[in-house]
DNA sequence: TTAGGTGCAAAGAGTTTGCTCGTAT
DNA sequence: ATACGAGCAAACTCTTTGCACCTAA
């Protein structure tokens, strides 16, 4: 079957490859923001003869044709998500390594207004949050972050993030 | 004359050697966010028996210390600094690559909100706006965003960061 | 058929580190 | 005197690339 990826792909005349095909495959699948290293894992567990080389320079690809987007979480390595949902921010637990996805309008209209004053149009920004999870949860404010999915667990270590002292 | 950041590492009661001595106070007079390369290039311009793996070293040491703050503004290299200033952003001129720092306590405010609303405690975060400088400046709003003070002009390529389609 | 993709290994960029020598305390 | 810092070059990690071969369209 044809993966989500892979559609897009073709819609913009990408020659379809095998290796291309379960790169697209993989990411397509993934719930998380994986690195390169990753990626290839799963894909060489898919078909064999795919070299890291080709995962780099799809991810490249993919990502100038705004298909996929890299992000910088600290520790040196890229990782990548597919652009599909809507602006999100991250939210990095910083015991667990856990990444959680949410938006918020409030706040993108919060930037904008700061960026506006400050004499500049907003072309893009970046919101990332460290965070320690609380014993007794808040019961659930009725508004702002609509979304807000959890990921599997990528890093087992705290979570870095300019801000916090943490090495790497 | 002692340089503040001098001051810091006696404080801890690092060892002070002339390279170190000479990097802190380059760090000490730095208004912008150098990064190791520039750091490297100031301090060796005041004493030219500092080799890079010092810098190198220097600056992870006083970030450990805290004294240091290590920021990634996309471009692969890490940029550094002092952590005296407050919490504050980092606007980054898409078009220049100069780099412009705010604060605004109604943002830190709204992200300690999220956070809690999903749960967390707020252990940091980190915002980055990357914007187009517009023609016509909006008159001074006459509130929240307290301070705004330009830097001179790092990397003249056009700014990095997640979000936007720019390579590297 | 042929423009473009792939694998492999080598090259790059940024950063860290082993070792020997030097120096602040 | 001695524990710790510095210089140099080699090593490392992540990512890109040159080249010969392969393949989708």
């Amino acid at each position: 079957m044809e993966s989500r990826i892979e559609r897009l792909c073709v819609e913009r005349g990408l020659k379809m490859t095998g290796q291309r095909r379960v790169i697209a495959r993989v990411l397509s699948e993934a719930a998380d923001h994986p690195d390169v290293e990753e990626l290839y894992r799963r894909a060489a567990a898919l078909d064999a003869r795919i070299s890291i080389a080709t995962v780099y320079r799809t991810v490249r690809l993919l990502e100038e044709q705004g298909i996929l987007e890299r992000r910088d979480f600290g520790g040196g390595r890229a990782r990548y998500e597919p652009s599909e949902h809507g602006h999100h921010y991250h939210l990095i637990d910083v015991q667990t390594g856990r990444v959680i996805e949410f938006a918020d309008a409030a706040h993108e209209r919060m930037v904008a207004a700061i960026a506006a004053r400050l004499g500049f149009d907003l072309v893009s920004h970046r919101l990332e949050l460290f965070g320690r999870r609380r014993e007794a949860p808040t019961e659930a404010g009725a508004d702002a972050p609509a979304t807000a999915h959890d990921e599997p667990a990528p890093a087992p270590g705290q979570g870095n993030g300019q801000g916090n002292g943490v090495t790497r």
